[in-house]
DNA sequence: TCTTTTGTACTGACCAGTCAGTTCAAGAGA
DNA sequence: TCTCTTGAACTGACTGGTCAGTACAAAAGA
């Protein structure tokens, strides 16, 4: 078994454990046992449990940030948030682990650079879907950009637990469409 | 001093210690230090550190769903839904630390009722609002509002911790602005 | 050979909860 | 007025358990 895999398993068994008591209640001996691996090999490959959760959050962050931009269709109309929004659905069904710890974890300052990276790369994708959606004309120019894609991302973000902790069975295009039924507004 | 007064005051220094630390990594010894009181006086008021969170959600949670319940205009049509999100951001801009504590321990399963609770009455402002603008024709009739409400809520608790982490010296008003721009949706 | 993993045993710091004792204000009795 | 009693509120040293991190010898892999 390669380090690779080693690491793979201890992640998965990580984020669950996190998700389901949070960091501080999750034990090193917990992790490894769901892992099936040696409380000796985690530290022996993270250094400590905070290594351990830092590399976690990087890794997470950034596929969630691919998951994000691929989504992002380029269009510049308002279609390519829709679009968006229905990847970060996508991706938090598949990790949905990951999306309670990044709810509960994502304000600590602890994780504060993490954090940062967060805000450039998942958090721009709908910066820039905005700045474009603005530039045609499609939403008012003067939106403050920023502060909508954190609107929007915490919006989807928990909209996306809610969805797998109360109605698991539900089809993502469901919830998605009352998001955007929500976001396309009032009926004038 | 009064028993009330105590209380009270293990609530403050609980809610803002729990903010920056989290519940578990949280010690009542630091609670209590915080307080001004002695550790022996946090276990005869509230019987144990769970009691603590206990009694402190559901405090907030019911001045919480009072503040969004005031808030509401009654008004059948949209305006009402931008005077709760007026209501929502206060609320938090008030209590900022009770903010990041709903955030990070309200899907966990260990408080479920109080959450229960939540959805109840906070939410249940939200939904009633939607209901009733859809009653009336302002937003399409087949919106599913529990999960909207739910998303509003979301993006509101956000954006309240977002602006009170980097720009507090932003008003709110500018903040309920960007939302209700978004919320307006797409110029057609 | 060099890296990685295992499993057991251990340490020292930390922490929730306990409990015997203190404080004090409000009566009660004389 | 003075003394004594009561009970609620509070105190803080102490205990028993937990957990991150260490140590290390042996084995497995590559």
């Amino acid at each position: 078994m390669s380090r690779q895999d080693t690491r793979a398993k201890v992640f998965t068994a990580a984020v669950e454990l996190i998700a389901e008591q949070g960091y501080a209640a999750t034990t090193v001996d917990a992790i490894a046992e769901r892992a099936g691996v040696a409380k000796g090999t985690v530290f022996y490959n993270f250094g400590s449990k905070e290594g351990l959760f830092s590399a976690l959050l990087d890794h997470s962050i950034e596929r969630l940030a691919g998951a994000l931009a691929a989504a992002d269709t380029g269009e510049s109309g308002v279609a390519a948030l829709d679009s968006v929004v229905l990847g970060q659905l996508r991706f938090f069904e598949e990790h949905g682990p990951f999306a309670r710890v990044l709810l509960s974890e994502m304000w600590r300052t602890a994780w504060q650079e993490a954090v940062a990276r967060l805000r450039e790369s998942a958090l721009g994708v709908y910066a820039g879907v905005l700045r474009r959606a603005a530039a045609s004309g499609e939403i008012r120019a003067d939106l403050d950009v920023e502060t909508a894609a954190t609107a929007l991302f915490g919006m989807v973000l928990t909209v996306a637990i809610e969805r797998r902790a109360l109605y698991p069975e539900r089809p993502i295009e469901q919830t998605h469409q009352t998001l955007v039924e929500l976001l396309n507004g009032r009926i004038r």
